[in-house]
DNA sequence: CAGGAGTA
DNA sequence: TACTCCTGG
């Protein structure tokens, strides 16, 4: 669920337009596999399918991102996890828990005939598995959109990206990558609208925090922050019971973090998370490539192996990858 | 989520 | 043009 510290990101969390979003987005795989594969349903919850039974959701929402990113000169790379710390283990079952719950939900509301509910258990429901993940980096491949294996979590990767220059801004809709150190973090990079949640109509636009800005302003270091945050609890550790980030960063700013974990937790030593998050594994040799679309490729896949609407299909590749018959349109693939 | 059709 | 609603696989 990403780490809960969003109360004191207030004030740092700046609207961006997309010409400033231009240059090089690392996109945690992980997280844009689960926004698309939670949402993009039916009302009922089913989930988009080929005629075997395969989910296909995923495979919708990064073709038609990725036309949208490149027309915006956005280069995007996906980060996707390796092997999970050990520490990760009791969220790991934790969320398998709730995946089960979730779909022992659904199939007892669409008993009920409950679409709503069905709709929403449906995604808690949603599980990121070796064929959604194999699916995505092939189709990743015929666009020309590299992508990498992190060694360990993928936005301790993308921070490492945006510290070499590889990267311009990490992209997730989860705040763990500033504790990593990523310097710029965009959330909602979608096509900005109108969203319905919590059947409110709300717009939902691109934002941007600086991690230096939000230090400066907070007037902390990134070590106080990743203390705020183990009090509350992240990826890696339980928080502490009735500690929320309002208490956490009063107990860091007096400087009683011990001294709050020697009484309420006295078990549990937060240096291998410290140290998690201030030195994670990741790799510094990796350089992303952008390689012309693969028309051919993505056809082949999408609309003989998936099933994908050969019309749907033509209508994208022609705005990343324009026939030469086509008038006058703008290429845009002649800056890869 | 994103695109497209339908509507005003 | 702006907005709502529906569908995609």
């Amino acid at each position: 669920m990403g780490v809960p510290i969003r109360p004191l990101l207030e004030g740092y969390r700046h609207p961006v337009g997309w010409e400033e979003l231009k240059g090089v987005a690392a996109i945690d795989a992980h997280n844009a596999l689960y926004q698309f594969i939670s949402i993009i349903r039916q009302p009922d919850g089913t989930p988009l399918k080929d005629t075997e039974g395969r989910i296909t959701s995923h495979l919708s929402g990064i073709l038609f991102r990725t036309a949208h990113l490149l027309e915006k000169e956005i280069s995007p790379v996906y980060i996707y996890d390796g092997s999970p710390p050990d520490l990760k283990q009791k969220t790991i079952s934790e969320r398998r828990e709730v995946r089960e719950a979730g779909q022992a939900n659904w199939e007892d509301a669409l008993r009920r005939g409950d679409t709503e509910a069905a709709y929403r258990a449906a995604m808690a429901s949603s599980r990121i598995d070796h064929a959604i993940i194999g699916s995505s980096q092939r189709l990743l491949d015929a666009l020309g959109i590299p992508w990498m294996q992190a060694p360990s979590e993928g936005e301790a990767q993308s921070a490492a990206l945006i510290e070499s220059g590889v990267a311009t801004y990490s992209v997730s809709q989860d705040y763990d990558s500033l504790l990593f150190g990523a310097s710029v973090l965009v959330r909602n990079l979608t096509v900005s609208g109108k969203r319905r949640i919590r059947g409110k109509q709300q717009t939902i636009s691109p934002e941007r925090i600086y991690l230096p800005e939000l230090l400066d302003g907070l007037s902390m270091t990134r070590e106080m922050l990743i203390d705020i945050a183990i009090l509350v609890g992240t990826d890696f550790n339980d928080g502490i019971y009735g500690i929320g980030p309002k208490k956490a960063e009063k107990i860091v700013r007096e400087g009683r973090f011990d001294e709050v974990l020697r009484e309420k937790d006295p078990a549990f030593d937060p240096d291998p998370v410290r140290e998690f998050f201030l030195s994670p594994p990741v790799t510094r040799e990796y350089r992303p490539e952008w390689r012309p679309p693969d028309p051919e490729g993505v056809r082949e896949m999408l609309i003989e192996e998936y099933g994908f609407s050969a019309d749907r299909i033509s209508g994208v590749l022609e705005r990343i990858a324009p026939s030469r018959s086509s008038s006058g349109q703008k290429r845009l693939d002649q800056w890869f």
